[in-house]
RNA sequence: GGUCCCAUCGUCUAAUGGUUAGGACAUCACCCUUUCACGGUGGUAAUAUGGGUUCAAGUCCCGUUGGGAUCACCA
């Protein structure tokens, strides 16, 4: 049978990191088999639809290129590929598993149940409906009465099934409640709209948080109902914000979209989520999708929930930009320049010495920023111990520096460090005695990105000039 | 509360029942160096706990503790 995977989120808004991480672990799956991968969208509730969510949806995956074979917008042979378009499927298969002896018909008002649970102390719900005879039940609908079709669990003992990452797991029978199959308004639940897809499209393989474990005995008595094969299952664990708490919107976590807007790069992100609960059994940890689709090996996911650390994944962002062509890493740095530059600048030359030394491309206005405007500072920043200069030697140095880059034609790095080392010899002084003031004069910063000569360099022969002897006045 | 699940450095994790419990991030020190980075070298740091089984337990079993999930006409 073919390896069929599905990524079915409900279109409620952003996509989270978990979600991501579920639909990667399915789109690896798929693809490491030479499987298909679907996209289905699980739209059943109606009220909590949100505009342009599925336009997320689709924006995100085309970003880390997983591309699926299936979807709502490029159609297949198992459509519709958006659930409430597929509302008299899911009648049709609830009336038959009716009269298959797997579910009945539930008059109850919506909060009987409830009502029902608080009284007697939280106990499961007995409906009282799954008395009513079934040809009574049916006249009742004829006449319009409103109803929705429950899920009877008719077995006793204990209901085992495997998983991929959990192993066997067995959960009693009498432990399931009866849920709502299809709702009143004629919507499908999850429980039921999930089975009835899942069996309908083919899917082999069931990935989806560990939340579900404990309903899935409740599905896998759907699927027997039917006569239906259940699929793989391969519950995956929480990815959390801290030990308590999974990562949620609510609290204001980051999304995907958010950290691409902090300046993290796709490729990254996926990278760093693919290895939050998974691991390829080797120390590699940088991997392309591709590299990830030829080792990914679901029995090597983890049990256990893991917190996601914007640490490490700050780290690894620095390694994807850092191993970016000096071409591609300047096409991303142009936008933030663009944000807080407006003079003539060796932008080409800034990229490079910038490239290694950022780990989001945030990082890069704060660091810039002096390019266009020259801090206010304080002349004691002329002194520095370490680099053995002081006021004094400070104006020497800056008078040198001024004749020496005066003369200067070549504008380069190598060029301007030859020379000011050149002029440092000739006055028996130390490089770091000439450079140093030399950076503060043109960065007004004690820490750059860049030496004297590289900050030299992306400012301009003019800039540089006019940058020196204004320090001179400072004295 | 019932049921189910989980438990190795601060974090992500590795370890056919036999390793000085390994790696990565973070952290600290040093080296490199025109500051800061990058890069390099080294250090600190973990098997939650109590019992078993075994010649041998991070690994198997039971209890305890801690955490999570679930018990919707949400997914």
């Amino acid at each position: 049978m073919k390896t069929r995977t599905r990524f079915a989120p409900s279109p409620t808004g952003y996509m989270h990191i978990g979600n991501l991480r579920t639909a990667l672990y399915e789109y690896l799956i798929a693809k490491s088999q030479n499987g298909d991968f679907i996209l289905r969208i699980e739209d059943t509730d109606q009220k909590r639809y949100v505009e342009g969510a599925t336009d997320i949806i689709y924006a995100t995956l085309k970003q880390v290129g997983m591309l699926w074979d299936e979807g709502p917008d490029i159609g297949g042979a198992y459509g519709p590929y958006v659930q409430s378009e597929r509302k008299p499927i899911y009648a049709e298969y609830a009336h038959k598993l009716v009269e298959l002896g797997g579910a009945h018909y539930c008059f109850c008002k919506q909060d009987e149940a409830d009502e029902q649970k608080d009284e007697e102390n939280n106990i499961k719900f007995q409906d009282p409906c799954k008395l009513i005879p079934l040809d009574e039940a049916k006249k009742r609908i004829a006449a319009g009465e409103p109803y929705v079709i429950r899920q009877t669990v008719h077995k006793k003992g204990t209901s085992v099934f495997h998983d991929v990452v959990y192993g066997d797991i067995e959960i009693d029978y009498d432990e399931l409640d009866e849920g709502v199959l299809l709702k009143s308004d004629g919507f499908p639940t999850y429980n039921f709209a999930n089975v009835v897809d899942d069996h309908l499209m083919e899917i082999s393989h069931v990935v989806r948080g560990n939340e579900y474990i404990s309903s899935t005995p409740k599905y896998n008595l759907i699927y027997e109902d039917f006569g239906w094969t259940p699929p793989v299952y391969v519950h995956v664990p929480q990815v959390m914000k801290d030990a308590q708490h999974k990562l949620s919107k609510r609290n204001g976590d980051a999304s995907f979209q958010d950290l691409v807007a902090k300046g993290y790069l796709p490729e990254a992100v996926l990278n760093y989520i693919a290895l939050l609960g998974w691991n390829p059994g080797t120390e590699q940890e940088i991997f392309s999708l591709d590299e990830m689709k030829k080792i990914f090996d679901p029995a090597r996911i983890n049990k256990s929930p893991a917190i996601f650390d914007i640490v490490k994944l700050t780290w690894m962002n620095g390694c994807y930009i850092r191993a970016l062509s000096p071409e591609a890493f300047h096409a991303l740095a142009l936008p933030y320049y663009q944000k807080c530059l407006t003079k003539p600048l060796n932008l080409a030359f800034l990229s490079q010495i910038l490239q290694p030394r950022i780990e989001t491309l945030q990082d890069i206005v704060p660091m810039v920023s002096f390019l266009e405007n020259l801090p206010e500072y304080d002349v004691s920043l002329f002194e520095n111990k370490k680099m053995k200069t002081d006021l004094t030697i400070a104006q020497k140095a800056l008078q040198i520096a001024l004749s020496t880059l005066e003369k200067q034609d070549a504008w380069t790095n190598e060029a301007l460090f030859e020379a000011l080392k050149t002029a440092a010899e000739n006055q028996a002084m130390k490089n770091g005695q000439i450079l140093y003031p030399v950076r503060i004069a043109l960065s007004g910063l004690a820490t750059t990105p860049g030496g004297a000569t590289e900050l030299a360099v992306v400012l301009g022969k003019a800039e540089t000039l006019r940058r020196i002897s204004e320090a001179q006045n400072r004295f």
